[in-house]
DNA sequence: AGCACGCCGACT
DNA sequence: GTCGGCGTGCTC
């Protein structure tokens, strides 16, 4: 007699036992998909092992063995496993996040339907230093020349190389750009992409050396993995933002470790987290020099204006003004960096007061004059502003704060004889105006050089309540440092911050440091792991009413000092998408001890109309 | 997750 | 009397 341990992609703990029945006997295997009954569900299984009794009495048989060879090999289940450990995820779910959807689906493997018409890869395992790099590239132009040689020697020694990049738009470009170096055809591998399955299958079948992909790739089924490259390591894009919460970076991790692969990070501006772990001698840190100029960074302090920019609420200081005077006169280009759409943060009635909210979010509108419309920016609803007060039908409504769209109108009236423009991903070039008002997306581009750099409201997103947003105002600066070798004017009201001073200094690892110490003396990632635990529902009371009762009972039933129950706040924003969303926050040196604590807690708790999600290591 | 079972209100 | 609302519990 022969038993299946099986697991599912549902949230239910498993595996489950199933009868294997004898005409497939000789053909199952550990990692075979198969057709279960499951309740009353007909649904995909995936066998992780075999064994020759079970301890459950009523058992089912398989109703259907889907893959005579293999689909997972016995380092995917690992992966996934240790994955859905970390993650609080069920085994099956885990597996799921690493395979195309037709897979998923229970689609058939026809033999033949993938022909391997690419490079055969030798399998026999070559011993190679296994250590983790982070290259830390202060132009953004080196990096890539690292990749190219690493997978150069992956290539001469028959292994294969992921290659992980945040967004699709670049598999295109980095794909040509290896293949004209070394002369190899890149497969890109991503989810939604045309044909996902057929992609999958060539690659598994050893059709494919190299693979260029998004987050999911990191799965990808290559054969004797040697190399695995996280470039722009620090994106938020590679953790997922729905069930599993798991990151590229740390599947990463798991992957060359359990593969023997090596794993190079890259990134202009690291992640604190990759920096720290450098630093623990978890990973080689490699520093490339910067070959530009660093600009001159001045700082413009806000408390001590001259009272009539205070006064007139100026949204450029003087100092600023006269700088751009000056780049203009010389028929030089500005750029203007305000990390905000719109032209207002806020719509209000003139009368009454009334703030006009997003209805399904409950946060400020923001006026988009480009349409007329009031926009939610978490959801985008979108409607257009209503001519009188929807509240009290008396006042007009006025619109009060500033953003992109504000500020072209403001500086049209102080530079009236200059060309200002909106930078949005569209523009081509920087020809054809003189002063550009971007938010982060012209970050992403390196190829423009402007003549002076204006930093404006950038305190808004360094006041935020989170303890990531020192690192993100870092990035965000960090990355108009190379769009420009002149001159960066930042206005802050707080000029003496270590995100600032670095800058100033001219000395990015000044600013690593002081963070880092300030992480330990808060306890904060990279010193400590923090975990939400999620509860959403359609009532508010409800839902407030159950994340109180969780928060204490985890407290009451929390023995281990290795783990804070920290708070139990509504979330930023309290209602998404018709939603009211409060979370549990939790603090731990060690994860795995944690999830299993939670798992336990949430096991006797339930509260109708409340779904709860676990997140390990937001962001 | 999704499906069945179960226990209370408004209908032919 | 029963049809159906959703709250609760389980899936080898």
């Amino acid at each position: 007699m022969l038993f299946a341990k099986v697991v599912v992609g549902l949230p239910v703990s498993g595996p489950f036992d199933y009868i294997v029945p004898d005409n497939c006997a000789e053909q199952i295997k550990i990692g075979s998909r198969v057709w279960v009954s499951f309740g009353t569900r007909r649904i995909v299984g995936y066998v992780t092992d075999l064994v020759k009794k079970s301890e459950i009495k009523r058992l089912k048989p398989i109703l259907e063995l889907i893959d005579k060879v293999p689909l997972l090999s016995k380092e995917m289940l690992l992966i996934t496993k240790e994955l859905s450990e970390y993650y609080c995820c069920s085994w099956g779910e885990a597996i799921e996040v690493a395979i195309p959807d037709d897979l998923r689906k229970g689609k058939k493997i026809i033999s033949g339907d993938s022909s391997i018409n690419g490079v055969r890869i030798n399998s026999d395992p070559i011993y190679l230093d296994k250590k983790v790099s982070l290259i830390h590239d202060l132009d953004g132009r080196a990096r890539w020349g690292v990749y190219i040689n690493e997978i150069k020697q992956i290539l001469k020694n028959n292994q294969s190389a992921i290659v992980l990049l945040p967004d699709v738009h670049d598999i295109a470009k980095v794909s040509s750009m290896i293949n004209k170096e070394l002369g190899i055809e890149v497969q890109p591998l991503y989810r939604k992409q045309p044909k996902e399955l057929d992609a999958w299958l060539k690659v598994k079948s050893g059709g494919a050396q190299v693979i260029a992909g998004t987050r999911s790739a990191i799965f990808a089924p290559l054969n004797n993995l040697g190399l695995i490259i996280i470039d722009d390591e620090a994106s938020s894009v590679y953790k997922q933002d729905q069930v599993p919460h798991y990151h590229a970076r740390e599947a990463g991790f798991l992957r060359a470790k359990i593969e023997g692969a090596k794993l190079i990070l890259g990134s202009r501006v690291p992640s604190l987290e990759s920096y720290y772990s450098s630093k623990k001698d978890k990973a080689k840190y490699t520093l490339v020099p910067r070959k530009s100029r660093f600009p001159d960074v001045k700082l413009i302090d806000t408390r001590h204006l001259a009272f009539v920019d205070r006064k007139k609420k100026q949204v450029v200081a003087r100092i600023l003004e006269d700088a751009i005077y000056v780049v203009l006169n010389t028929k030089g280009k500005v750029l203007l960096f305000l990390n905000r759409k719109g032209f207002a943060t806020q719509a209000a009635c003139h009368a009454c007061g009334k703030v006009l909210k997003c209805p399904r979010c409950n946060i400020n509108l923001v006026y988009h004059y480009k349409g007329n419309l009031l926009s939610c920016h978490y959801c985008n609803y979108k409607i257009e502003p209503p001519k009188i007060c929807p509240e009290c039908n008396a006042g007009y409504i006025k619109f009060s704060g500033g953003g992109t769209e504000k500020m072209e109108s403001e500086l049209s009236r102080i530079f009236p004889q200059a060309r200002i423009k909106i930078w949005d991903e569209a523009c081509q070039d920087i020809s054809d105006a003189d002063i550009f008002i971007a938010t982060s997306s012209v970050i992403r581009r390196a190829d423009l050089n402007f003549d002076l750099i204006g930093v404006l409201g950038i305190d808004n997103t360094l006041n935020r309540v989170d303890f990531r947003a020192t690192e993100k105002v870092f990035e965000l600066l960090a990355g108009l440092l190379v769009l420009t070798d002149k001159n960066i004017l930042i206005q802050t009201s707080s000029p003496t911050h270590h995100c600032f001073q670095a800058l100033f200094k001219k000395d990015e690892s000044y600013f690593y440091e002081a963070e880092l110490k300030q992480r330990k003396q808060l306890n904060f990632p990279p010193f400590s792991h923090l975990i939400l635990v999620k509860l959403r529902g359609k009532s508010e009371e409800k839902v407030k009413v159950a994340a109180e009762a969780l928060f204490n009972k985890l407290t009451k039933e929390n023995k281990s000092k290795e783990l804070g129950i920290v708070a139990v706040t509504p979330t930023n924003p309290p209602k998404l998408r018709g939603n009211f969303y409060w979370q549990v926050l939790l603090r731990t040196g060690k994860v795995a001890l944690a999830g299993e604590f939670i798992r336990k807690g949430l096991k006797g708790f339930r509260h109708s109309g409340i779904i709860v999600t676990i997140d390990v290591d937001p962001v």
